[in-house]
DNA sequence: GATGAATGAGACTTCATTCAT
DNA sequence: GATGAATGAAGTCTCATTCAT
């Protein structure tokens, strides 16, 4: 006779973790591809392999669980742009890799997609704003400034206003991830080396 | 008592159709803006300066006005990729003068962005889908080819393959139109300058 | 052929008042009865003889008619005191009447019940807390202070301390109204004599 | 590995009479502050000490155990009341002391709260309103019949019709219990004295 | 013909109840 | 036997669509 005992404290712990991230995954997916209110709570919980209600044991709201996203969504944007400096190479190859490195990986698109959605969606709770306010693009372009500087420097970049390139360097990059078109055979992305060329600066 | 004379047939058709631009007006920037599930009925309405009511005069859903407006868009960014054929300069000038024009003007955004929420929204009418497929960027790519080639011969484009370079091109454009950030500093949209670096080739 | 004509402005506004006033006294009722939880929105719609959506056509959400409603109480509550000034007879006489009009009309208890319902409900909004702590029931004590001081000072009522006795008398009211049980041959409402010993002191 | 011895069977009845005993005590509280709908099962599974499953292996329903309960209070109420007869004085004296006993304590209180809710909550399970019936006020009346009697040939209590005299106190007494407002300097309770010149009647 | 009021389907959220572990 | 995770029904709220006026 098999006797059924309770996990223990532990078991339970991890398993309830695990659950967390399950949902945080799925939903951060979710999010990323849908937005705020494209996404529906019902399709996070599908994703994740459970019911609607479950979600509710772990967030409050669609709410918290959204501006949750965000705050985890703008760590890793920092940290993947700071990434860049670990990546082997000159300024230029340095700029170079982690472009690709982006286009290729859907994981390190979608906290760029969900900041870009807390951006434009209608209704965004008020800590999320409060949130991308603080910790905008200004970051990301001063985390990027010596790098840039560098290459600058070295002639590898085109010359003018850094700050501008490389916000506009950003914005191209979230554009092209938020852009999300199924990929055919007639559209094509533009790929790295396209983009590079904006870094570089013209022939002309 | 007022007497109004009763309108001529032609007259009330006239009404008619000046009613419809209204509505298919409104309906444009709202969907633009706002994608599928974003805009609602009441919206367009009022941006239309109608009651609710008045739009089922004319479309029998919601989806059949998107998808009206998608075929007009089809149509119009066609239109408005042909244009560029009448603008003066080289074709390198004539790249140029486009992607400004279509960057400075809301209305010349419009389409684009209409096809972009057609792509990404989830619950798009079949209709919609089919035409998406039959009209796609494929067509776009197939009008400015000739130009490009020129412009590639002429040494002023970038060499490789043309085709791709075209709907690199075009997918940029639409992602930054479609990107829709709210500007502040920090932020800043390439501008046309920028995307001509893609066009034109890099130093290297 | 009978030609409908459209309502004239001043007849949608007329109707659209009437509407509301249904839904506030529907919603005073179920308030009253029920209070904020037990009330649900479609019962408040069934009094009122419309469906549920129809509610938020009038109010933002249940929260801010429960708030209406409040601000309504208070106001008719203070009113509906200040009422004993006009009812004739000695101070003994006033407060016996405004007891007896109280206890025998249901739509005089409405607000009483409404705002106990408020002081003890669980997920009170915040604006009807500080409606409750401006418009408190010091507030009706201090309308009632001159009234009891003279049928004190007349020897009408008990000694000692008034704002306590007034207070008492308040409260057992409320209590009263509040606590509806269903008048069976069993159970029996205190009357108003019964209440006026209170005020009037005892024999003994 | 730790070795349990196993429970006798008595153990086993006791420790499951203990559990039930935890259970009914913290449902009695939560029920009592809170009424049906207001008092949610896992409230009274942390208030008993216990997870939320644990009810179910006692009682099938929340109805069921709302319906114990009621009669359980059914019960104390009237043991409640047959207590005044081993108070000690005149029975003017008795009636004061348990006034005052029952303002007094929580504990004492909590059946009379009950059966309030019981009274009037909307979907009381029929068994309940079966109880209520048979175990009305009329028999509290009945029991406090001749101690009332002889306070009023005593002529301490007020003449009149007996009974009801006695059904007016225990409702205000009910009513203020119910009543629950969070007390503040303003809202001031009724004491027992005041309550009990409802019993001696007025020096008019 | 026009208006905006009314309905009903669907999404978010809570909680009694069941059930895997 | 116990735990707390999972489900589903019900309530609040929104909006496309219909319809009385």
């Amino acid at each position: 006779m098999k006797r059924v005992t309770p996990l223990t404290e532990e078991q339970l712990i991890k398993r309830r973790e695990s659950r967390r991230k399950q949902i945080v995954d799925a939903a951060f997916k979710v999010f990323a591809l849908r937005g705020l209110n494209g996404a529906k709570m019902s399709m996070i919980a599908e994703e994740a392999g459970l019911s609607a209600g479950q979600l509710y044991r772990f967030f409050e709201s669609k709410e918290e669980l959204f501006t949750t996203l965000i705050q985890q969504a703008v760590l890793e944007s920092t940290q993947g742009i700071e990434m860049i400096y670990q990546l082997p190479g000159s300024p230029f190859e340095k700029v170079h890799h982690f472009i690709s490195y982006v286009m290729e990986n859907k994981d390190a698109q979608y906290p760029f997609m969900l900041i870009h959605h807390a951006h434009t969606a209608d209704d965004v709770p008020k800590e999320v704003n409060q949130l991308l306010q603080q910790f905008s693009v200004k970051r990301h372009i001063d985390l990027l400034l010596p790098l840039f500087e560098e290459g600058q420097q070295a002639g590898e970049f085109a010359q003018g206003d850094i700050r501008q390139l490389i916000s506009a360097l950003l914005t191209m990059l979230s554009a092209i991830m938020t852009f999300n078109m199924p990929i055919d055979n007639d559209h094509q992305m533009p790929d790295a080396d396209m983009l590079m060329r904006i870094v570089a600066g013209s022939r002309k």
